[in-house]
DNA sequence: CTGTTAGCGCTTTCAA
DNA sequence: TTGAAAGCGCTAACAG
């Protein structure tokens, strides 16, 4: 309970406890920052008072005057999306291990929203910010360069950015698509379905029309369209476009893509999703068409969940090392706010593929 | 791309700024706290310098001078839950139309993070914290009441506490729970396992106890397992407690004591959940003791999810309008922080049941 | 309508 | 070792 301190007006500060103490504001202000010499006797007296109020540092008035807020800034898509969530839990663990507060702001993917995060972590004063973006352009990197001529350090995190030279901790989404079609293609697979990401209007009809929306589209979604095509490549499968999907992976419009791709005359015979709300919708369509998986299609997607491993049947899928990857982001940031030079480079992590029942050999093999 | 301003160290100040433009700081400031007069001309020569050198505000500084920061602090369980990260996204929506940031911290259940999130909030000076609260006995409360005693505003969400006079807002917890289980007794069930939350070491081997156990832990808890006791006592149905399970509801745990209940000699013919994670839990028990649901054990579980529509069956489910919890939780802080007088009620919200396909009529009947 | 001035609460020289 | 005083960037009287 605080003491009555008269008719003071909001928290008690540092001067109110320095005239408590009965000590000058600057030995009250060096024994409650931890720095500097003070006595032991007035030390204690300080404490003393202090503990009276019910003392708070005002970390504003603090970062004022040092200039360092001691606050780390984070940019994701949805905080919602569970990949997201584990990194975030993954940076903020690593930073209250030393020391830092952690600001988180979702954009849901709109780059304005995204703007406007920054914007707030510039005016907040953050020491660092660690990004998930949705820039791929020269055009829509500014707010970060902004951010960047301010001095705020800044990295990357499961997006790269190429026209950004940061360092960006990611994963090696090229290989882990591979691995997965790889596996359906071991299995016999020769039609697979691509959920894939970008929100296009239209699908290109060629592969180069495929690469280039690549690269005018989310780094990650690049990666994974290319690990398909390696897979495809290494095992001499024509690319047939119609089996790759194409736009926003929502959950409305999932299961008729891969409806369409089931009605196929040369039907597909396991769908791949870049994306685990994908894969509700693969299931969906599925269902509706009285297809059984893995009997009929065959199925892996990205993100695993605990529901994959209960799902009927058990679902094979891509597990990413979502904490690792927030807990290295997090490091490599705080090194560079520590003082380290940043090596401005692309830090992979390894995905893990984990096989359950999903895939099967397609019919008739 | 700010302009060169001879060695000036940090962001472009305010000060800068009207020397830009020639004008006095105040003026500067005028113009770009958007308060007070300022001739058009003056002005656009202040925007126009502002532009010039990308001056932000500094809102360190301006919460300094004006004593509000124009941000909300948010305190859940864990962010990476879909539950919380649905209420944080209806805080932030709301609070973001009314010109409020929200800086939002995980606390995984554990009393003191939470007390540590609080006092980073009171630190950082937030203008007022909406907090779904571990806390449940008067000697947990502390840390908000401290904050409330230096006139922080703060109101409740999802759980309730009961030696906290405030504004809470919540769902209906005990008539879900009492609707959801009379479903499953309207079916024909009787012997209904009810996975529960509590950490307790031991469960209470009357109902007498567990009464006082759920006094002393969640109110949501408490809430939930009074709608299964109404719903059993409406139907005379007498309570068994080696059909509750009572500890913390990790995936570990729940297989192992569905599994229990399920090798009863008066086995369990159905199971209620309280939470999501326990669903997961309880069918992996059922597909280890080669039980399928609904047609051996009939399952209704809290937290509708994308997954549970596609699972098979399709799970029948609680759905909480998560979104409205966080935006009303919001508006209510909002109001208070306005100036409105605090009502501190219960704000009730209602959850609704999803019908699906994992309640059938017990075998045999 | 505009500029000067005094703080907001804290840290940080600089003397004492 | 301690205290006085200046300053962080901004807002808010108060004159002019």
């Amino acid at each position: 309970m605080p003491a009555d301190r008269g008719r003071a007006a909001g928290p008690p500060t540092i001067s109110e406890v320095a005239a408590e103490a009965g000590v000058g504001r600057a030995t009250a202000a060096r024994t409650l920052g931890g720095y500097g010499y003070v006595s032991p006797e007035l030390r204690e007296r300080v404490l003393a008072a202090a503990e009276k109020l019910g003392y708070r540092a005002n970390a504003l008035a603090r970062s004022m005057s040092t200039g360092v807020s001691h606050t780390l800034g984070v940019i994701v898509a949805d905080i919602g999306n569970p990949f997201f969530a584990g990194v975030v839990r993954g940076i903020s663990d690593t930073s209250r291990a030393r020391g830092f507060d952690t600001i988180v702001l979702s954009t849901y993917e709109e780059l304005g929203e995204e703007v406007a995060a920054t914007n707030v972590l510039i005016d907040k004063r953050v020491d660092g910010v660690i990004i998930a973006s949705a820039a791929v352009d020269r055009t829509e990197v500014a707010h970060i360069k902004a951010a960047m001529d301010r001095g705020i350090p800044v990295v990357l995190v499961d997006r790269a950015v190429s026209s950004l030279d940061l360092d960006a901790v990611v994963i090696d989404n090229r290989d882990a698509a591979r691995e997965g079609v790889e596996m359906l293609i071991a299995a016999g697979h020769r039609r697979i379905g691509f959920v894939w990401g970008p929100p296009l209007a239209q699908a290109p009809a060629t592969r180069r029309g495929l690469l280039t929306a690549a690269s005018r589209n989310l780094w990650t979604d690049g990666e994974r369209l290319r690990g398909y095509l390696d897979a495809l490549d290494d095992a001499r499968i024509p690319f047939d476009p119609d089996l790759v999907m194409v736009g926003r992976k929502t959950e409305e419009r999932v299961p008729g893509e891969v409806a369409r791709m089931l009605a196929l005359p040369d039907r597909i015979t396991a769908v791949f999703c870049t994306e685990t709300d994908a894969v509700t919708g693969a299931l969906r369509a599925f269902r509706t068409a009285g297809l059984s998986c893995p009997r009929d299609v065959a199925l892996i997607g990205f993100d695993d969940s605990s529901w994959a491993a209960v799902m009927e049947p058990p679902l094979t899928m891509i597990e990413q090392p979502v904490h690792e990857l927030g807990a290295k982001a997090a490091e490599v940031l705080l090194d560079t706010i520590a003082g380290a030079e940043p090596r401005r480079e692309m830090h992979t992590l390894r995905s893990r593929l984990i096989v359950r029942s999903s895939v099967a050999p397609p019919a008739g093999v």
